[in-house]
DNA sequence: TTGAAAGCGCTAACAC
DNA sequence: GTGTTAGCGCTTTCAA
């Protein structure tokens, strides 16, 4: 039987508002601070987060559901959030609902009947349905990477500007004079896919180039995907001499692709990828890449959800992050 | 303002009692079932669990330590264990300590505070100095992937039989002909890296073989480790005719060193990887590689925790998984 | 089967 | 500053 404040109070004759308020933080007289100390460290006390919970109405916990555990750029932004709401000693429920949009409800109403005191989502239903259990509750909610439109104003994000970060590469390898780009994309109808899509064509546009269907190519954002999707891409007749490929996971697929073809970067083909992740170190340093700030998105939702639990009165914002051209040697100028 | 209990026995005009009871699986007269069905649904009651946890002592949530998120053997682990866990309604707390152990210490405290009903860790500091307070409270701790010699007894484990696996892989190189055998170990000193060692060392012995120096290499387990090693395996004078890669991250940055060297598989050299991972799907269905059951391991997980919550006079167990060769292409006799 | 009532361990209002 | 006390919402005897 662990002990309890009540023994705390025996143990040093306070009452149990002084020892209630020495946890949380009041003032509290010096020579008693130092008896309870004592007493906590003879009695090995440990704080019942249960009794202080049902007191406060706060779990001091957040769930966070995502697609898929698996994947770099959704654990490298989980692992900078967990850092930061941990500090603030809050606990982090991590739910995998594998795309999948049953799951992903589930999930949601499994961490809502946890009583978390928020939710950080990246969202596979892109309906929002699955989110309605937490706006119901007034539980706050971070969607992160993608939004969903039907919750404007009720739910904060963040995002990365995806059409400017596939115009940024697109417009790059556009300006070192390259015309056919080959462009590898997540699975079709994904938010960011759109978007990315989007600016591709938009940077194309400015140069004067129509969409071409056969130099867009979808790799479902799996490094499978990505390979397959280079290997038709490089099959067609009209080759393209520069490929833009959007996520990190199709990025390797791509260079796997390309070792195995015996296409030389960049001598033959200029290529961008995305996402360059720091456990990757050296190996992909030569990688021109368009990199999404993984570290501040985990950061921004992290502080977002912080802020709007501890006041249910801040507004609902959306905080939209550019991505950044890395220039390594793998794209370069057409005429060299 | 939720619903509480209380509220439906108004609304119901049933006793605390009978509901109680409703929602933990008693017997209750049907109409008054229904009565209280229809209750919460108008009320839009969902049942306390602080309130719930501070009775029966149960946060139905599990801690667990890793030493990081970004790392495919790890996720896909976790993804395993939480979906059996959720399943039985608990809910998975994930502390990622960087292969810190000073983070790992203040994770385990911080779940211990957060009062989790288990702990499963797969451990950075190999001493067990932090799981002392785990112990000491009682609360049921299963390892994954690494034993620690000062727990014995006190804790239950699943892993896997590394020296094994290390010895099937070598043994299949050897048996093709190969002698000249380079290995690509994780970083010095981890407790996989030693076993996985000895296997190779054990095999290579049983082949009248002594230990080179030169043929082994450590890749620190990561991608860009991996590359670095097999380019140093293959600059020196003698090269080896196959390679062992130990772990999936080392297994493909070797085969992105290969490539890039121009090195044919398995024309030039043989290649025996680790740990294929379904995500990959298809890209690298060619190579051989020794397969480490990740879900087993999972699955083993959770379910010792679970037995282990239930009762805790369960006594501690260790539950060695063996590993399983993959016949690809990457790998073949030396006279071919 | 059901209801009344005690109590889990904490917080916070209030009185001193 | 400190102590007393009344709940927070549930589970669980015990008696009916």
């Amino acid at each position: 039987m662990p002990a309890t404040m009540k023994d705390i109070a025996r143990e040093t004759g306070l009452g149990l508002a002084t020892i209630s308020k020495y946890f949380n933080g009041g003032q509290v007289r010096p020579q008693n601070r130092k008896l309870i100390e004592d007493a906590v460290k003879k009695l090995d006390y440990i704080p019942n987060e249960f009794a202080r919970s049902l007191k406060t109405r706060q779990s001091r916990t957040v769930g966070v559901v995502i697609p898929e555990l698996g994947n770099a750029f959704i654990t490298s932004i989980i692992t900078a959030m967990e850092d930061i709401l941990r500090k603030h000693d809050y606990a982090v429920i991590v739910c995998d609902c594998r795309s999948d949009v049953r799951r992903e409800k589930e999930a949601v109403d499994f961490l809502i009947h946890k009583r978390v005191d928020g939710l950080i989502n990246m969202a596979t239903d892109m309906t929002g349905a699955h989110l309605q259990s937490a706006v119901k509750e007034n539980v706050p909610v971070v969607l992160i990477d993608r939004l969903i439109r039907s919750l404007r104003g009720k739910v904060s994000a963040v995002v990365v500007d995806n059409a400017e970060a596939a115009d940024q590469g697109t417009r790059y390898l556009l300006e070192q004079g390259h015309r056919r780009i080959g462009l590898v994309l997540g699975s079709e109808g994904l938010y960011t896919t759109r978007h990315r899509l989007q600016g591709y064509l938009d940077a194309m546009e400015d140069f004067g180039l129509d969409r071409r269907e056969d130099l867009i190519c979808y790799g479902n954002y799996t490094m499978d995907g990505g390979y397959a999707a280079v290997k038709q891409l490089l099959q067609q007749e009209e080759k393209p001499t520069a490929l833009f490929v959007t996520n990190f996971e199709m990025t390797l697929g791509a260079m796997l692709a390309l070792n195995e073809m015996g296409v030389r970067v960049p001598e033959d083909l200029s290529v961008i990828g995305f996402d360059k992740l720091d456990m990757f170190g050296a190996i992909l340093s030569d990688l021109t890449v368009v990199k999404q700030p993984q570290n501040v998105i985990g950061e921004e939702a992290a502080r977002l959800i912080l802020s709007m639990m501890a006041d249910d009165k801040v507004p609902a914002q959306i905080v939209t992050l550019s991505t950044q051209l890395h220039e390594g040697r793998s794209a370069r100028s057409i005429e060299a």
